[in-house]
DNA sequence: GGTTGCTTGTGAAGGTTTTCACAAGCCGCC
DNA sequence: GGCGGCTTGTGAAAACCTTCACAAGCAACC
């Protein structure tokens, strides 16, 4: 199979989320409706979902329940995950208690912590253990992805620490770049680089009219 | 001043924390360095900067002090920015708490909420008010950006709620499309998408061999 | 059954981004 | 001052992604 892009990955995703908010309202979607709740361009669709196959019908559209399963099978979802949170901070607790992960076919399944005081308690149903039972817990519960929402010093420790234990994906919130552990899949996610790609928005159109020049001497 | 496109712009961000973790210790950076943590390639690195002028040294490399200068007037970071936070439940109090948005350069200085029992308290030092109260306060304080981290039912409301009362940007972490408001910026973190890249990511070897057909008849 | 209207799937064209490869230029040393 | 080692900045080439445009095919209707 050829190459997919990342775009394209992120643009299926996409299409899978809007797919499922209109379910049993209708039957058929074309690729043009599809493309402007996406944001997208019908062409971008067809190509798109023809990296896959031919799922749609000519003249008609595409079926959407068939659709919503092609796109799962796609993405791996025509099953569960099971993600482990690594970090019971602010952030870890808010994803510990984040419907939108069960919703879409993720379940939290083991949560750690460095914190003494929070090994051994329960949030939301989850048992908070300790870093140094993580290899243990994560074999015994089949974890297969890892939310790193730690601070960014001890992020590295635990992606190997991760990694070591046989998770295979990693989705980490701590601002550090984690190296490669291959074969394990490692995605950072930085909030204050998105807000930073804001800013870039927001100033560039000054930028263009007065060129960046070097500061000092 | 040409297009710069959405992966450049990351980069870039992405180069600027990489600098301003080495700042102090290093006082010229090559191209190759810098692609080395940053993952990509020196020729990469070189073209991205370039696209901005010539800020290296020939022979030397680029000074880390006036690289880190630069890349915060590219990206606009030469001033703090002012952030509200809409939502203040699980999410939008770890945000508040947040260092990372700080040390970056953004200042929280506004939070909202629709349920009356957290209306008029306050948390990390910041009052949390009513959401009929947006449009006032959002003026009185010089609100730049706007992060929702309300559930996905209000996000539109709250995208067109901000927009009104003359936000620029929004970085929304409710996992809908929100319509184009020109001349707003808006942006969505969707964690369970990202998560969804990584499954695709884990299964794709798999689809490899058997390709994906029509479910049904 | 033929005609009309619509939508997919897809080669080809067009556009953008990345990589290559090398001249230009800086530094330090002899 | 000239040479050698190194690194930038950048055209040109290659790779990649998106858009175009149209044949192929489905459905409904006469």
């Amino acid at each position: 199979m050829n190459k997919i892009s990342e775009s394209a990955v992120r643009r299926l995703s996409l299409y899978l989320r809007l797919l499922r908010g209109i379910s049993g309202e209708q039957e058929l979607i074309s690729s043009q409706e599809l493309a402007e709740q996406s944001g997208s361009t019908s062409a971008q669709v067809r190509k798109d979902l023809s990296l896959f196959g031919s799922f749609g019908q000519r003249g008609r559209g595409y079926s959407v329940p068939e659709l919503i399963d092609t796109l799962e099978r796609i993405l791996g979802l025509e099953r569960r995950w099971r993600v482990a949170v690594v970090g019971v901070g602010k952030l870890g607790s808010a994803l510990l208690g984040y419907r939108g992960l069960s919703e879409r076919g993720f379940d939290v399944v083991a949560a750690f912590d460095v914190d003494a005081e929070k090994v051994g308690t329960e949030l939301n149903g989850i048992d908070i253990r300790s870093i140094d039972s993580l290899p243990g817990v994560v074999q015994e519960r089949g974890v297969e992805i890892g939310i790193i929402a730690t601070p960014p010093e001890e992020a590295e420790r635990i992606a190997s620490c991760l990694a070591d234990a046989g998770v295979s994906a990693v989705l980490s919130f701590a601002p550090i770049e984690l190296g490669d552990r291959d074969p394990m899949v490692v995605r950072t996610m930085d909030l204050a680089l998105e807000l930073e790609r804001l800013t870039f928005a927001l100033t560039s159109a000054r930028n263009a009219a007065r060129p960046i020049t070097r500061t000092g001497s």
